[in-house]
DNA sequence: CCGAATCCCTAACGATACTG
DNA sequence: CAGTATCGTTAGGGATTCGG
């Protein structure tokens, strides 16, 4: 087990759910090429570099069964998927760019404090 | 490798090292807990239950080198440590009490959600 | 085209024992 | 009291392969 809370993967703590999607890299962006609109299965494969097939699906699954994203598919040969952000979804990346924004604004003081530790913790190593 | 900008610890990207802390359960119980006041290392251990001596000192020094967290050494006998936010983590619990805010209020939705997948795909199992 | 199943390997965590 | 070091286990993720 991950942590003090966990049970499975249902929330027993809600809030512990959704810091889960923030700490997954895979589904911040996600969520962020959805922003853009809707896409296709492979259309986000092609725009988030790096991820595979493997953890795409299993991100889609996870951000469709907590209703932040919505799958419909196009019964045409060959078949299409296409993915969106719900409402749910939308508000939840509102709170995923003022998070970014924190982030960025308070950077060069985590990058200085960083800076600051490393530096004085020299002492034994190499 | 674990995503698409990972480099070490250190940030390529300024967003994931924020975003990484809210996804590390550790991180916010600790940050939680000292929100309520300076706090000592032993005090903190026993105030999360579950919680490692291990992941508590490898947490504390994480929130400490991001600046997050600061830590006072009284040269007692026996030595005593205290732990407590910096201001920049002040700023930070403020956000984060604004996602549990969020989580608290849609958690009905999420967990509806959730309700309507697994039912919905119960077609191979059990 | 969309996705699930398998294999394998690494990194994270808990438990324990030891030091200043 | 406040940590660090080592060990064994396990869950997560990439690569690959097969099914609808």
């Amino acid at each position: 087990m991950a942590g003090p809370m966990a049970d499975g993967d249902d929330g027993v703590c809600p809030v512990r759910d959704v810091l889960d999607r923030l700490g997954d890299a895979w589904s911040v962006l996600v969520i962020s090429h959805l922003e853009q609109g809707p896409a296709r299965f492979n259309a986000l494969r092609r725009a988030i570099a790096g991820i595979s097939q493997r953890m795409l699906a299993q991100t889609l699954r996870k951000l469709e069964r907590d209703g932040l994203a919505s799958r419909t598919v196009f019964p045409t040969t060959p078949p299409q998927v296409e993915y969106a952000l719900t409402d749910l979804g939308r508000s939840f990346s509102t709170h995923l760019a003022q998070l970014a924004q924190w982030a960025t604004h308070h950077q060069p003081a985590i990058r200085a404090s960083r800076r600051a530790y490393d530096a004085a913790h020299l002492d034994g190593e190499e």
